[in-house]
DNA sequence: CCTACCGATCGGTAGG
DNA sequence: CCTACCGATCGGTAGG
């Protein structure tokens, strides 16, 4: 997961100081739903983090809903960023440009980070509407980038096929973070799985409707 | 996911009358962790679906952490027992049953409980070393099942062959939870996702180590 | 951006 | 001494 940026357009009215606060508070919440979960997550703790009362946390974010929505808008939106530069590197073949992609998603899912913050995620996104619909638009972008290196290679392919190719080696790979994620058992085998992940990807993706 | 069955012995010796009690605190525990998540989990609700107190809640689980781990204990346990009696009918290929196998986990992932209680404890999991612990062992359970019929199928296969096999088998498994579950975004088209994945599993253990 | 609070609910325990 | 509970309350914290 890369740092938080505050690129999005509801963010450039703000002062600099300002918008220096908001950022230090997301970064403040993303470290404790990362350390703690949702269910450790308080208005008290992040003020506290940020050396700030609940009056003032309240005054940039009006609820706890508000904050955590907030936070996964811009975080999530950043994660794709990441993928997108690393699936136009313009040197490589399609079929280079997807096995780096995916490679790319596979490894950041061994960051303490990204093994603890999505599962908190899937989780909030069964009882929260917001959160189910930012979650499904982080995987909607990604499923899309995905499909697009899928017609590189296979430009034969409807779009109907590169659709459910896409989602299933998104399923795939995102499974994998409850496994080789950090401090998870199967983690010393990391390397060994995310080679045999990425290599079956592309051989699904390079045989799939040709007979055998 | 199977009703939960006291089969454990550490509930033999109870009477019939408070081993039906503490099924009824288990059941309303885990309703309240699929509709509400661990954040909206309390002894108090707990207790009210029970038709209790709270005083008498903790007569029979003494803290909150107790409760859930004993209903991860037996959810958990009862999960991979229903597993293993689909992939024994003997009256099958082993390959039909690796694929029948397959796709009962991947059905079961489309029910509204398994949706929402799954991603539940892979959250918790990541803030609880005792849930961590039975979650792993749910995994290993379902992998060591995958493994056995894995063998059946290719027994030229060595046992970290079979082993990695299982492991990415699983994750792929597992990851579909957040794509084509209960009142996911891409839950209309599971049947054709279901059919693709198994169909890739099924070519990957055939093939896998053979030169194309 | 802070002080001073609210209604309610939290997990857990008291004596009987 | 054990079982199966009760009404009431503990010290603290929740979002606002």
């Amino acid at each position: 997961m890369r740092k938080l940026k505050l690129t999005h357009p509801d963010f450039q009215d703000l002062t600099e100081q300002k918008a220096a606060k908001v950022l230090e508070i997301l970064e403040a919440t993303q470290s404790l739903l990362i350390e703690e979960g949702y269910a450790g997550l308080s208005m008290r703790k992040v003020a506290a983090r940020c050396n700030m009362t609940v009056g003032n946390l309240t005054y940039y974010f009006a609820t706890k809903q508000d904050l955590v929505h907030v936070l996964l808008d811009v975080a999530l939106e950043g994660y794709t960023d990441d993928i997108r530069e690393i699936m136009a590197d313009s040197s490589l073949t399609g079929e280079q440009q997807l096995a780096q992609g995916l490679e790319f998603i596979m490894q950041d899912l061994l960051t303490r980070e990204t093994t603890r913050f999505f599962p908190e995620l899937w989780a909030m996104a069964n009882h929260d509407p917001v959160v189910n619909g930012e979650v499904q638009g982080l995987y909607d972008r990604e499923q899309g980038l995905i499909n697009q290196l899928i017609a590189k290679v296979r430009p034969d392919l409807g779009a109907d096929d590169r659709k459910k190719l896409a989602l299933y080696i998104s399923a795939a790979i995102e499974g994998h973070t409850i496994f080789i994620g950090h401090d998870k058992g199967w983690n010393s085998k990391s390397r060994e799985v995310i080679d045999l992940a990425v290599q079956n990807f592309l051989d699904l993706v390079r045989n799939w409707g040709k007979s055998a």
